[in-house]
DNA sequence: AGTTCCTCCTGGTTGC
DNA sequence: TGCAACCAGGAGGAAC
């Protein structure tokens, strides 16, 4: 499930190959990962029909290749399954590949860049490139322009997280997952941070002290620096870099997935506690009830009136 | 206007 | 064994 880590895995891959390549004619196999596109397919591919590309930018987990000449981009949404990989010409086709551009390189060499996509949440769309006041200028495409800053950009503000934060009525995990506040964070590292900051997914907002935020938004800097290093997180046959190699972050989890799994925490202080799995949003979260213990109900408000 | 929740998808796994 | 139900979830937008 590509988050943060995993965009920015394949941003980097794809920047050798990407950066200054020509396009040739964007092959479409399947049209609907180009749902969001307008004007479908022939507008694409129109536009990209020799064009030059940019080196591959990214905010959160939207991606795009700005096109050297003029505002336009191509964003590339990985969704839940979607891959970017490059390929030689000939390399045989992937099960679900959906997209193949292929490319001069800028080293003169043939290439495809190629989504393939079994689910088909993700997707590739012709999109306009706007500055971003709010984050000095850069220019950020239009349907991502509600993508608040994710926790690795240089301009990121945990202060003023908490204070957009504490003003919600909503639950932790909930806000942590919203695009809008903080970008980049799926289940995975949702998860990984509110154990990591000893966090319940159901506290209230409003009850978040600033200290709480500060913690958490630190856990989830580091959560992802350690992703990154190992190439994210692959569960199975998903895998996350170009060359179709899988990172290893998957054997650090602590939370995600350990269901029943001693909290590695709790270990090494010689106390068994085990992660378990609870529901949340027809989805699951994953916890210590230990060291994640559950927010005390809050206290009838009597005082106040 | 802010927040919650349904829907889009496929294929591997589970259950009867 | 076969088939159906279930599960995974990012994000837009409808619903409340």
């Amino acid at each position: 499930m590509p988050e943060l880590p995993e965009a920015e895995v394949v941003r980097r891959g794809l920047a050798r190959w990407a950066t200054d390549a020509v396009a040739a004619e964007l092959e479409v196999l399947d049209p609907r990962s180009l749902r969001r596109s307008p004007g479908g397919a022939d507008a694409l591919r129109e536009r990209l029909r020799g064009a030059r590309l940019a080196e591959p930018a990214r905010r959160g987990k939207f991606l795009w290749l700005a096109l050297a000449e003029g505002d336009d981009a191509v964003v590339v949404h990985l969704g839940m399954s979607g891959q970017i990989l490059v390929d030689e010409p000939g390399a045989a086709d992937q099960r679900h590949l959906r997209l193949r551009l292929p490319v001069t390189a800028a080293d003169g060499s043939a290439r495809e860049l190629r989504f393939v996509d079994q689910r088909i949440f993700g997707g590739w769309w012709l999109d306009a490139l706007r500055p971003d006041d709010a984050a000095g200028g850069e220019r950020i495409p239009t349907t991502a322009a509600h993508i608040a800053l994710d926790p690795l950009h240089p301009l990121f503000d945990p202060a003023a997280v908490h204070a957009r934060l504490a003003r919600r009525r909503s639950t932790l995990k909930r806000a942590l997952l919203d695009q809008s506040l903080v970008s980049g964070i799926g289940n995975i590292y949702a998860d990984e941070a509110l154990w990591g900051a000893r966090l319940h997914p159901e506290r209230p907002t409003e009850r978040m002290r600033r200290a709480d935020t500060l913690r958490l938004m630190a856990a989830v800097q580091d959560v992802m620096r350690r992703a990154l290093e190992v190439g994210g997180t692959s569960f199975d046959a998903l895998y996350v870099n170009v060359d179709g190699r899988s990172g290893y972050f998957a054997r650090s989890l602590a939370a995600y997935g350990r269901t029943g799994q001693p909290c590695r925490r709790c270990a090494a202080e010689g106390v068994d506690s085990r992660i378990v799995r609870v529901p949340f949003m027809n989805r699951a979260s994953h916890l210590c009830p230990r060291c994640q213990p559950r927010p005390r109900r809050r206290r009838a408000a009597a005082a106040d009136a």
